[in-house]
DNA sequence: TTGTAGGCGTTATCAG
DNA sequence: CTGATAACGCCTACAA
């Protein structure tokens, strides 16, 4: 009744064959005859042997079978976007063919816990950087001086790293152009977070954005409203939108016909404030949203929006981890949006 | 320009010391001198060791860091629950100061990948079981061959094994009774998910439902209102919650004067039903929920609910993890949750 | 088809 | 405070 688990060096004795075979019957890499392999099954089984234990096997392969994403703060707060849970899904459905799992990292600055895992101390085969802006770019030096494949999902992390990329600029003119076509002068955007702080407000004409998904967006709408205010969000909510909505539709004079929000849960709390403020959607206000996802609780409404592949998005980041793990060339995707009318947009009255 | 990356014995060579000192450089578990320690760090830089293989370290310690956490089958489907979300924060956080991150694995019975990873092939430390029905079940005996601490939540998985459970029935008997209390007799209760199809419609009155969560939740109501009629849902979410109002409030002869909804996302959905209906909230109709999580768009209604303590539930599977770590015996808990009155309830008209 | 031998990179133990 | 030694459990040339 000892209580050390059984290895296969044991199994190979019980079934009075040597290590090598056992360990093949295993991993399947070689023929074995059928009866030796029935003996080591059996005494696998006698001795409750579940299989290799894989943290050996990480050691001898040099393979963990992990996929680290790096994460902002709090779970909670990532999750809550519909576009970053296809996007794991996405990432996680294809990293699987490779045998990997997901492993949740937070960002290496935010250590308040001691001892806290991080990408220098996990076994990670690669790393998925999320959203690469400024404070997670610090990440990077560590995982390359360990060899570890990185892939940066919407944001830009320097030379030979590769990029998933979405054309949030041309998609996000796209819908401008649509807007502009149905005779909307009076438009206003709502942006996602402007900072890391997540400061609030309207945004100065001249003002440099750092948050990449944010500018690019911005600049796809000002291509064609090049003097649109722009009203910056703490995040991508329906409440972030609704308090948005609420300061432009503060003032019946100057309140907008358009606007053009950067996400879709923005755009459905514009909708609401609208609603709140006695308007109604798209009659007298029209509304754009960003990423097509489906968002809970907006039926009956259908938003005209453009629908990123969020999906696509996190397999093509696990497409360039699989290249990359296999000593290929990861290439840089650039994926494109496509523009869905809805029924949150109308011709200006 | 060898392409191996230098192990600890590459440093102890060039520092001209021993890989025992070396390593214990980088464990600190053992006073080193000064000067040692210089000399390591050096070598260590210019050969750029970024520290010990955590592969090989895993395999000598017998730990790697990695906790399981076993979801259903999609990542999306999952964290669109608030309380699910802030479950893995809290198990994040109390596994953390363990050196642990947390891996999705998702159900071994849903291998429609080849060789994906699983809770028998993944080096892991500890397990989470979130919801323990049915098809959860069949993953126990693999992690208990294993020798792998598991943890339950929200589930049952039989002796032996610490369950983190909720005064489901208790706190919807409190919410009943105050339903009552507020003098309404003709109550319906909308349901989550009866079973793993997600069958959407009225529970038979003599029904069975394998859901623990449901089940119990419906018989907190039941012990109010012995005789309220019960509409399943297919998952907990605003639309849902809406279809289920839609029905509800179809007859205006019969529609209930108030709503006890299995979770907030659900009561949100019934309140958008009875605005639909144009019933107000609460005149006309009172709704309580369940969970107590702030509902993206509900604002400006503040559900009359049960507050339970979601982050509370991972911290504490996160203690009882490590506890088994650490040898000790683990406690199952039983949180309880608090009922807190909004602006969604009020006496019947 | 099966066995032998060596090493993957660490770290705990124990002796100096 | 430092160093030698021995595992940790497995996999894979290579030889038989």
């Amino acid at each position: 009744m000892t209580n050390r688990r059984a290895t296969i060096a044991d199994v190979a004795r019980v079934a009075g064959v040597s290590p090598s075979t056992a360990s093949v019957v295993f991993s399947g890499k070689t023929p074995v005859s059928d009866t030796t392999r029935l003996r080591v099954i059996e005494a696998a089984d006698s001795l409750g042997y579940t299989g290799p234990d894989p943290r050996a096997a990480s050691l001898r392969l040099g393979r963990s079978g992990i996929v680290a994403v790096v994460v902002g703060s709090s779970l909670n707060f990532m999750f809550v976007d519909p576009v970053q849970r296809l996007l794991m899904d996405g990432l996680a459905e294809a990293v699987a063919p490779l045998g990997a799992g997901l492993l949740l990292l937070r960002r290496d600055d935010e250590l308040d816990i001691e001892n806290a895992p991080t990408l220098t101390t996990a076994s990670i085969d690669a790393a998925v950087l999320i959203g690469c802006d400024g404070s997670l770019r610090a990440s990077l030096p560590i995982v390359q001086a360990r060899g570890i494949p990185v892939v940066v999902v919407e944001g830009d992390a320097g030379e030979g790293i590769p990029r998933i990329a979405l054309d949030n600029r041309d998609a996000q003119r796209r819908a401008a152009q649509y807007v502009r076509d149905l005779g909307h002068a009076r438009v206003a955007i709502v942006t996602l977070w402007q900072d890391a702080a997540g400061t609030v407000g309207w945004i100065a004409p001249d003002a440099e954005i750092a948050v990449d998904v944010t500018r690019d967006r911005l600049q796809g709408a000002r291509d064609v409203f090049p003097d649109a205010p722009a009203f910056a969000c703490a995040g991508s909510s329906i409440d972030d939108g609704f308090a948005a909505g609420r300061v432009l539709f503060a003032d019946p004079r100057t309140r907008p016909t358009a606007v053009i929000a950067q996400s879709d849960l923005l755009a459905a709390g514009v909708i609401r404030a609208a609603e709140d403020a006695g308007l109604r959607v798209p009659q007298d206000v029209s509304v754009t949203g960003f990423d097509g996802v489906p968002v809970d609780g907006l039926a009956p409404y259908e938003l005209t929006t453009l629908v990123q592949p969020a999906t696509a998005k996190g397999r093509a980041a696990g497409a360039a981890i699989a290249a990359m793990l296999d000593g290929r060339e990861p290439e840089s995707v650039n994926l494109t949006s496509t523009f869905r009318i809805g029924n949150t947009t109308s011709r200006a009255g």
